[in-house]
Formats: structure tokens, sequence, C-alpha cells
DNA sequence: CTTGACTCTATAGCCGACTATAGAGTATAT
DNA sequence: ATATACTCTATAGTCGGCTATAGAGTCAAG
């Protein structure tokens, strides 16, 4: 009895104010608020004055959103999923056509990245021990232009294509960025 | 001398206004302008009443552009490349350095997207053949944000930051795209 | 000589994911 | 008490990369 566990038998969770959920997750204030706003993510509760309070399961849930980024879901879908989740629906239809599609996407992705890598890596060696071989154009272009006159693939190259699914924004190291 | 070859010998290209260009490129009209004004393309020249006209290279450099963007260029970086190139520069530090940035982050973004990429699929084939186990979540979350408790890396898991650069939008299949 | 497809410029809007600002209350250390 | 750090809401702005619209000229076919 005075023993300090609630109904479910497990201590009552350590709470985070905004700040300390944002230092903890590399996550911002600002967009945590924001994920708030788009269904991503809500507060355990509020102190008396209206401060957010998270509980650990704050941490999970970033991680989970991040990941479901990282693997091109938009917030908007990761909102859906998480709702959906917490109606307690297993994965019905919907979200595992989501997943898969992002699943095609994530190998053509990944195919065309491993390419693009190598080229540009041939590129970077060919300068490095070429010195400079000069020419029409950068080497970079020759480089990465090269199979200009045979089209490699499909029928057109507009790669990245366009439509409304953005990719979240590219990865940039945190910190000691020179950028 | 009635041969119609001009100075440099070779045959006078043939030309192509901006909708063949855009039909044979996949890429639109609006967005070949739209590159015309950030740099990263011109056209050959114009007719009598302005119209752009391009000849055969416009592909490769949209093939470039492309590529580069797939990469992480942003335009505006593939602009000063070209930039560079034109003005006869041989790969300088400055692009040197962007090209090796990008390799590193492509090479971030790859074993990321690798790694999520198993999770997703591991996610996937556990509803394929396990129907659906339910669960406090759905098997989604579980999947994904399965390493909850004991942070996998890094110091913090923002995955995809933020920052200013915007990785190109997602590759959504073109056709039949029912989503 | 009209119709319809195509092109031009200029400008505005959109989407995703944030980021910043203003103005006000709260918590805490000294 | 006061300074400083933190939080709140609401709203606007940014950035990248397009996409859409308006209003006008051009071109080829019938």
């Amino acid at each position: 009895m005075g023993m300090r566990s609630n109904v479910n038998g497990r201590p009552p969770e350590q709470l985070f104010k905004i700040g300390e959920v944002a230092k903890r997750s590399g996550v911002s204030v600002e967009s945590l608020r924001f994920y708030e706003t788009r269904g991503l993510l809500e507060p355990a509760g509020r102190t008396a004055s209206g401060y957010r309070l998270y509980d650990g399961a704050v941490f999970d849930r970033l991680r989970f959103v991040k990941k479901a980024q990282a693997v091109g879901f938009t917030l908007g879908e990761t909102a859906s999923i998480i709702a959906e989740a917490k109606r307690g629906k297993r994965p019905c239809a919907e979200v595992r056509r989501m997943a898969e599609d992002r699943l095609r996407d994530l190998d053509i992705k990944l195919n065309q990245l491993k390419r693009y890598r190598r080229e540009l890596k041939q590129t970077l060696d060919a300068w490095q021990d070429k010195g400079e071989k000069d020419g029409v154009l950068c080497g970079l272009i020759e480089g990465l232009g090269a199979d200009a006159l045979h089209r490699p693939e499909g029928p057109a190259f507009a790669g990245p294509r366009n439509g409304k699914r953005a990719e979240s924004k590219r990865v940039k190291r945190s910190s000691h960025d020179g950028r």
C-alpha cells in the first residue's frame, strides 16, 4: 500500500517536458509540437499550467515516426497508421498495401542509388589520380552523364519522380556539420 | 560545297521544340522551362517567333541533372557545377568537396535504407504467414519500432534530418498509380 | 480563315516538413 | 523580486521542386 505502483503494477513512469524530449531525441521542440498537430504524437498529459508532459513511450514513438519517414512514408501516412493501430486494427489491407508500396519503392530507390553511388565514386577516384584531365565538360559531367547515348534502361530517365510524395529531407549529419 | 555540314564537319543536328523534349525525356514542359530559370538548361536557340529549340545534347544534360538530383545535389548545386564546367573549370575544390559530401551522405543513407528495408520486409513477411497476431500496436509498429528499448546506434535517432537540403521527391510509379 | 494544338511570359500556388516570430504565461535560481 | 530559461498558442515564413493559371502569340490542317 505504501508501495508506489499504479493500477497496472508498474511504477509511475518518468515524465518529461518538451525540452527534455527534444534534447534526448534530437527532434526540435517545434517539430514535436508540429508532430502533435499532425497526429503523430501526443503528450501523456499536461501540467496544471499547461506544459506538455511525455512519458518514456514518446521515444519509441519518435523512433517509429523517423523510421517510417526514412522508408518513405509521409507524415500523413504515418499518422494514419498510428491512428489505426490505436483503434486496435491489425494491419488492415490498406496499411499493408502502403507498406508494400514503400518496400517496392525502396528497392527501386536503393538500386538507383547504388548505381549512382558507383558512378560518383568512380568520378571522384578519377579526379584523384588523373589529377585533372580536363575535357569539354567537367569530369563530373563526363562521369555522371557518361551513359548518355545509350539509354541504360527505362523509357524515360526522369528518375526521382515528382508526384505528390515528398521524400523526407536529406540525411544531414547533425553534429559537426560544416556545410 | 553543296554538302550540308557546318564548320566543324558535323551534320547540323536535329532540333527539338520543348514539347518534343518533354515527350522524349519524360520531363514536363513546365519543368524544362523551370530548369532554365534555375540555370540548369538552356535552349540551343529560338525560332524567329521565340520558340525554344533544343539540340540533342539536352537529353544528356537532363540525364545529368536527374542523376545529380538522385545522388542528392540540389538544383542549385547542380546549376553551379554546370556553370563552372562551362567556364572551363575542371573539378575545382569546391565541386569536389560537394561531390565527396554527397558520396558520404549517400553511403549513410544507403545503409540506413538497407536496414529499414530489412525491417519492413520482415514485418511484411510476418503479416504474411502469421495471418495477424494482433498486439498492443499494429504489427507495423512492432516491426518498425522494435528496437525501441535499446537504442541501436547513435546518440539521437532523428534520422532523416531536416536542414536545408531537400531530397528529390519520391519515386512514384507514374502509370496506373491509384494512390 | 477558323480551329486546335502548341508555345510564350509572368506570376501565383502547392506540398511536405519544418522553422521562426510574436506575445504571453510559468518555473527556478539567486 | 528579478532575471533567465522554458513553455504556451497562433500564425506566418522558408525551402526545394515543381505545377497551374492567365493572357497572348504561332503554326499546320482543313
